[in-house]
DNA sequence: TTAAAAAAAGGACAATTGTCCCTATCTATG
DNA sequence: CATAGATAGGGACAATTGTCCTTTTTTTAA
């Protein structure tokens, strides 16, 4: 459930040795834990995952932080606050060295309104992410968590290691302890 | 959570008594209960409801379903289908008599390459049910049946009498069991 | 109009998950 | 190299939720 979006990295990094186009991109780094987006916060800018894993979280009143997503290569965030309001309703945090490539909400929206190719590409994944959303979902709810747990491994084997066992349990919404249990449950069954 | 979009149906409204476009808008009824789009199934089509309420369903290999949104006016389904691949992730049924406007795959792209406004009003969309789910299952995640039941209640008032038990605890994703165990505890405590 | 089916409500018990702890082990930095 | 702070693992008990079932009420269709 890293999930990565090859084909519009290459169409990313085509575009971004075009001129008239390489100006509107800019390339970023963050170390691990650096906090990019911010909650509750403006959005200038939309973002493009290069190479690294990105942690989206939302953090709730009762003070538990739930994970949305973990971005790889080619993912976007912060495109969804360009078309509503651009105060972000999540957080967005390096897990991992990050290097992003950075575009303006400005230079954003003349993109999608000057480049169709570009614009189709939003429109797939946008749609993606809504699919992606609604799928995961319907499974946890109707899944056990150790189901959930082996659906999680087998989209992305060696989950462990890369992800702190704290962020894992906030993606699938349990807490540390039932993650815990669930794995030694697999072990012991396998 | 019923949620509507009046803007858009206002627009798609008035584009469909306009030379050009009124081709390519067909309105249709359905009676309640009726099946729209069939999970596993090709879509043709996007719809826009113009007056009623859908549900928006996906059955797990559990038996289970789980509601994944209940569309009000204005609100387009299908669409998510129509950039990535064309078989449905989730069924779509009528819980009222419902009055959709239907617009073919190809129309559909056609304007989204030709209209810009209905462009933009498509991609705004989509970036509002990806926040939407985002807020959703994060607040769910995170609290109790109790609070996920008045947060539904506040948003939509008179959730009852208009759609089923069955299908509230389908959208919380609980039992029927213990949504009425909820419903008694607020009614107790208030 | 009446039988059959669906929806609503809740009792009793089992299973799952959360809370609150207590120990290890690892890891960054003075 | 030492040590505070994070990360990992799990015991014991409480709380929540699910399962299975029975009863009543409401709808639907013959």
């Amino acid at each position: 459930m890293i999930r990565i979006n090859q084909e519009f990295l290459d169409f990313i990094n085509k575009c971004s040795t075009q001129s008239g186009f390489k100006d509107l991109i800019i390339e970023q780094q963050y170390k691990p834990k650096a906090l990019i987006i911010k909650q509750e916060s403006k959005v200038l800018d939309v973002f493009i995952v290069r190479e690294g894993i990105a942690k989206c979280y939302l953090t709730e009143d009762t003070g538990k932080d739930f994970v949305q997503e973990f971005f790889g290569e080619g993912q976007i965030f912060g495109e969804v606050e360009m078309f509503n309001d651009e105060f972000s309703f999540c957080s967005i945090e390096a897990l991992t060295p990050l290097s992003v490539l950075k575009i303006s909400r400005e230079n954003f929206i003349y993109l999608l309104s000057q480049n169709r190719e570009f614009n189709w590409f939003i429109l797939k994944l946008l749609a993606s992410k809504i699919k992606y959303k609604g799928i995961r979902h319907s499974f946890n709810q109707s899944h056990s968590t150790e189901t959930n747990l082996q659906r999680l491994e087998s989209q992305f084997p060696g989950l462990h290691g890369v992800i702190p066992k704290k962020d894992i349990a906030n993606y699938l919404g349990i807490t540390e302890r039932n993650l815990n249990r669930a794995i030694k449950t697999l072990k012991e069954t396998s």
